[in-house]
DNA sequence: AGTGAAAAGGCTTTAAC
DNA sequence: GTTAAAGCCTTTTCACT
């Protein structure tokens, strides 16, 4: 495959798809059970796996893992302005975070908050600490809002599951 | 052992949450190399990992996607307040947004907005189209706002990444 | 791109310690 | 907890359409 192929990234056709939702589902499917279900040769399969696997469409096999049973059973959402917006800030404000293991997630968004962040807690008293000792240690922060999450209505990964 | 390690301890020690971070990173690493790694028996580590999986703290073998290369290049983050704070209500948005494919989550929250959804699109015009025609077509919004993801600085799944 | 069949490698179980 | 070994299943390669 060329560069000019990888880079343009041809669009799937419905093989692949059935292919990726099949591995979003369970990635230990065996090729003889994708190649049937999809109506392909073990070998076909194999090859397009190997082709999105390659350019990059499946970033890599992973687990999926249950927050709760390791310990984390909240979710919080914090949303934060910073007080200065110069790429300066946002990096350190970045690689401040990447340091921080409960954030999950850090988004830059566009409208009234700058930053979506979310955080894995054991509790609310872990939350408070979180907080105390590891965000608002963070220099630059203008203002912030937490929400906790009460419950999760929906949760997937990609439009195809 | 730290007090987090112990408190999980009556069923997960160091080598489990050793194993369960290179699953994270690869759920395709042999038992042989998971072995090796942590300094256990490629037995000891295969019933480890049964344990986990049978227990639910795996939730399942997946794949990563990568959302962009299968067309969907941005993401929205709509906070959603309701009319009704009523059971029936909540029950009814999130049956109505469990139907939307390019709906990725749906949290209800604590704070000004009660519901926190993230939405996977392919260009501005696709989200034009999603909140037009699916988003704003459920009944009972009072109220919603829109933030585009403009970078994203950190995104694991688990505190253990 | 697709196929079938053979070869290579890893998983899983069992057994003995 | 450990090693070792056997059988089975899957992945991967190969020759070919």
């Amino acid at each position: 495959m060329t560069e000019n192929e990888q880079e343009i990234g041809k669009s799937f056709d419905i093989y692949d798809l059935h292919i990726l939702r099949i591995l979003l589902k369970d990635s230990r499917t065996p090729l003889q059970e994708i190649s049937k279900e999809v109506g392909l040769s073990t070998t076909s399969c194999w090859n397009r796996i190997k082709k999105m696997t390659d350019s990059g469409a499946i970033q890599s096999y992973t687990v999926k893992v249950d927050l709760a049973r390791i310990g984390y059973q909240d979710t919080v959402i914090v949303q934060v302005t910073l007080e200065s917006h110069s790429e300066e800030t946002l990096y350190e404000f970045g690689r401040a975070l990447e340091s921080i293991p409960e954030v999950l997630e850090a988004l830059l968004i566009s409208g009234d908050y700058d930053y979506f962040i979310r955080i894995a807690v054991k509790d609310t008293r872990d939350y408070e600490r979180l907080l105390r000792e590891r965000l608002y240690k963070i220099p630059g922060i203008r203002h912030s809002k937490s929400s906790f999450v009460l419950r999760t209505l929906k949760k997937v990964e990609t439009p195809l599951d």
